[in-house]
DNA sequence: CGTCGCATTGATATCGCTCAAATCCGGTGG
DNA sequence: CCACCGGATTTGAGCGATATCAATGCGACG
């Protein structure tokens, strides 16, 4: 295990990592399909997981990018059954957590139920955003949203860490588009562009 | 204090109850501001308060409607400030659940913070319900998404609550576009409508 | 070297947004 | 009781932005 794997896994409370088993998945694997029984929620160490749903029409909607010391299923803890795929979009090593266990310690350790109920307060106001950003009506706006919201520093840097078409589902556009879209803000001077790397060149106030 | 006032109140903790503040709020008051330090967690007794942000354009965004026995804010509960605007869309009743006290309490009360945890999960699923209906792309699919997601029975019935210019922005729509959605909807024998019910015909298979 | 997926750009069509106007409806005041 | 008002509900017309289809370059990988 990889010391970033065990400063991770140390985020946990002691109870909790005592209980978890690490798993690997490769690339494209599936972790758990929609409809499976909950048995377990997980923690990434390593790699990258998403939580999607398929329309009738086959296309896919990620709901939930996980990387490295994020949790998933958090929500479906207390359902019988997952409501999304989870997929190993790269090469994973997972912490999973029983759910039965994890239950009872939420019910035995309190401050480990505040830290559990403060992540999914955190991962509500993650959603919310997302919301807000998708009820943008133009392309521009949810990029700048997404830079103002994510961004760090007065620039609003972003380092992308999948590629340009994962990003541009995520911001629910066509890919086309944001390619577009960013050409045309780095035409402005308005974005700058190195790479992966995205900043803002005049900062105008947060949304 | 009405009847259905006193059964809202019931689905709490006695310890959260004398807690909370009974406080009423006329149409459009705001409950509280972007901004404002975080006081008090609220659950509606009646009326309904509309949880939203502002664009710089003046836009509204709705986050959420809290009716009678939902919780609002309760994603702020451990920051310290209120992440959106809370204004009473109708005359609305409110208990008003000091923040300190309910931290205190979720540490204390087991049985209460696993509750706390749930509700928070359920707002989270709702979210992700929202985050996927809003990336689809047609206004149709919307629709179909909101009552296949919301529905209840084999027909997916669901009455509206508000004015169909409020279901439009919560489904990201221009009112206009919903009216004439809904109207070919109807056209073609998928829905029906009578009034705020809403249906549809030919059942397929969920989203 | 061939293949595959991402990045990029072009052309076109579609769909939703915007502006406009007419109607309806509940509530209010004379 | 009736006139009037504001907001919701419709419907129309036109524009523009985005999705879609297509083609090309490019880099990674076997």
């Amino acid at each position: 295990m990889s010391a970033i794997e065990s400063a991770v896994r140390d985020t946990l409370p002691r109870a909790v990592r005592d209980l978890a088993r690490r798993v690997e998945y490769p690339k494209g694997t599936p972790v758990f399909r929609q409809g499976d029984p909950v048995r377990a929620v997980f923690q990434v160490l390593g790699g990258e997981v998403r939580l999607a749903r398929f329309g009738k029409d086959g296309a896919e909607l990620v709901l939930q990018r996980a990387r490295p010391g994020e949790f998933f299923a958090e929500a479906s803890l207390d359902t019988s059954r997952y409501h999304c795929n989870a997929i190993a979009s790269e090469e994973a090593a997972l912490l999973e957590i029983p759910a039965r266990a994890l239950r009872e310690l939420l019910d035995e350790d309190t401050k480990f139920a505040r830290q559990w109920a403060a992540l999914l307060a955190r991962q509500l106001r993650s959603a919310r955003a997302r919301l807000e950003r998708l009820s943008l009506g133009s392309a521009a706006e949810r990029v700048r949203h997404y830079l103002n919201t994510e961004g760090h520093g007065t620039t609003c840097e972003v380092e992308l860490s999948g590629s340009l078409k994962d990003w541009a589902r995520e911001l629910g556009l066509a890919h086309e588009t944001l390619y577009r879209t960013l050409a045309r803000m780095q035409e402005s001077g308005e974005l700058e562009r190195e790479g992966a790397a995205l900043s803002l060149k005049a900062h105008r106030k947060r949304v």
